[in-house]
DNA sequence: GTCTATAAGATGATAGAC
DNA sequence: GTCTATCATCTTATAGAC
């Protein structure tokens, strides 16, 4: 890997790590194995090289959830794909833990990248109830966009949950609780209509 | 207000605003008018003085949502009024936001009162929800500690979202998906028993 | 109880040699 | 491109005077 790269992809670990305001470009270095006037000869300094990690990192999350939201499956089963895939959940979302840095939340040019990748999971989610409410699969009076906002909401907060107790277990409590409002357990609909 | 109250308000003002790993003991002292030794002379140290904040804090959490939880209205109402409650969404949440903050997490005591609190709430809206249940307001198929979890995760992510677009709407459409899940449309008991 | 002095190390960067 | 030197400031205290 070049130097670039390598400074890169320590940002990345450390902002995930421990945030942008406890990630020192010293520490950055050191991960990287780099030399302080490496590290500002390819970089300006701190809040460029954070940019770089931030706008990698966000395009991975895009791509880690395509592969599950694009897949196979009922828009039921990919939303479940979704909530089930495996995650380093003790570690915190990379992209949504950096809404907790004031130094990101107050930049825009930090921010932006945060607030897309979320912005764009949101409307992929939203995408695929409606697609599963059309297939009879959510209840037609759900909104789209609100049960894709609470979708996303419970991942973020599962997170959170998990890292106070310590354990990920928390997350997939609240993942199983979302499930099984997803899905309530209705009569089927023949009955009913009878 | 004494000092040492004053160093305790300085501190959690800072641990919400800019989380522990951003707040120095200097910037306390800054805000509550203290000076070095008055400091270190009532609190041994900054995890000293964040332990007696966060304890504050989270205890101020459980008397702001018990207020609601264990107000007037069914079951449903109150969890609805819990989820509708006034907050300060760009903020964050002052507890949840503590476990993206690793020095918190790695330590024990620190990391303890977050835990408990959030626990505590779960398992109140738990009994709530079991409470639903009984009256026939929620699905009796719904595991009730489940529910609980996702209704505290989509608050907690529901911040993240906020946070991210920089507008408090994010969490209010949050709230609003989670709340059309928990009160599906369905057809009136009555019809369906028919 | 509060103040000032002092300190070893980190922070975030610049300058210039190689 | 990478290295070392240097720098002003911040961090997290301790010591001792007042």
């Amino acid at each position: 890997m070049t130097t670039p790269e390598r400074l890169i992809e320590s940002t990345r670990e450390l902002l995930w790590e421990r945030g942008y305001v406890g990630t020192s470009p010293k520490a950055i270095q050191q991960h990287a194995g780099a030399g302080q006037g490496s590290m500002y000869h390819h970089f300006r300094g701190k809040p460029d090289l954070a940019l770089a990690a931030i706008r990698r990192t966000a395009e991975d999350m895009r791509t880690t959830a395509e592969a599950v939201l694009g897949g196979a499956g009922t828009p039921c089963e990919r939303v479940e794909a979704y909530l089930r895939r495996e995650r380093d959940v003790l570690r915190g979302c990379p992209v949504g833990r950096l809404t907790m840095d004031p130094d990101v939340i107050d930049s825009d040019e930090l921010r932006t990248p945060v607030d897309e990748t979320l912005d764009w999971l949101r409307e992929r989610l939203a995408g695929i109830v409606e697609e599963g409410q059309e297939q009879g699969q959510f209840a037609p009076s759900l909104d789209a966009e609100e049960v894709a906002a609470t979708i996303v909401a419970t991942v973020q907060g599962g997170y959170v949950l998990a890292r106070a107790s310590g354990s990920p277990a928390a997350f997939d409590t609240g993942v199983r609780g979302l499930l099984s409002l997803l899905r309530p357990a209705r009569q089927p609909v023949s009955r009913q209509v009878m």
